[in-house]
DNA sequence: TCCATTTCTTGATCTAGATCAATGCCCGGC
DNA sequence: GCCGGGCATTGATCTAGATCAAGAAATGGA
């Protein structure tokens, strides 16, 4: 399935959500807050799925859509359990748990070194806004990180 | 097996490690910073299992101890992998997504009062400083956000 | 190509929560 | 039962990052 940069896959608030698998393109999930402001959950490009794993009955909180034109595979949440592998999943838990420890421990700064040096492929895809918004700090803070960091050489 | 409240089972850095899985008491697993600083990570209680879920050949980067008397088992990584059902797993992403979220948009209060929602059973348990902790605040605003929310009765 | 929109940057100010410090309290070990 | 160390609370101060604002630089669509 082909959709164009920008097309939103899923909406908050759905339910009987899908599992996407990217093949070519980029995808994000993202949340809405209260007072309107997108807070980026996680990147999927070329070889990575992406969803929200609420219930199938229950309302989805995550939006999903394409940053770039992409190829994508639609995929049903049991099927997606009956074929996937223990080790990815398991590895996928290890990925946020690392998130969460950033998130509760690390500078703005460490933040955005981690993500240079973890997703090399994903920083020049995706505009600075986009960064730090998965890093939880705004871009004008990730703007002056980078400045201190270019002034450091 | 049993252990003692204050038992450490595991240090960041050791190899190997294993899952721990809780029949009796409380467990939790938790970082310490450049700083000295502790951030829980999870707390388990009974029925529950708690693990670094590095892979075995990597260092892990958690601490695990226990908060009370417990009986536990040890499970190695691998077996577990061959037992554990996949929903189990799926919703431990979930709820690591809902604390992700929560990390990046919720306020002290908000954080507090999910935490108090989402594990009742868990708060009468343990000190509010490790409540703190697993809310990546400091004690003394959590000690704060608790006097603003009984006097609003 | 031109215009409009969005992004990035920079500056000024504000604020939630951190840090530092002091006190009283509880609780567990001896 | 007493003593000492961690825990909770409160106050004063500090600070990383948010917010607000305005200009410059990309970006994209017609």
């Amino acid at each position: 399935m082909r959709v164009m940069k920008g097309q939103v896959l899923q909406r908050a608030g759905e339910l009987n959500t899908k599992v996407f698998g990217v093949e070519t393109g980029l995808l994000r999930s993202y949340t809405i807050d209260e007072k309107g402001k997108e807070h980026i959950f996680a990147f999927a490009n070329e070889g990575w799925t992406i969803a929200d794993l609420c219930e199938v009955t229950d309302p989805c909180e995550l939006f999903i859509d394409a940053l770039e034109d992409s190829t994508i595979t639609v995929i049903d949440k049991e099927e997606r359990k009956k074929q996937v592998d223990i080790n990815t999943v398991v590895n996928r838990i290890f990925v946020l748990q690392k998130r969460v420890i950033m998130l509760m421990s690390a500078s703005a700064l460490e933040r955005y070194q981690h993500f240079l040096k973890t997703y090399p492929n994903i920083v020049q895809r995706v505009s600075q806004k986009m960064i730090a918004s998965y890093l939880g700090v705004t871009p004008e803070a990730l703007s002056r990180v980078r400045k201190e960091l270019s002034k450091a050489e």
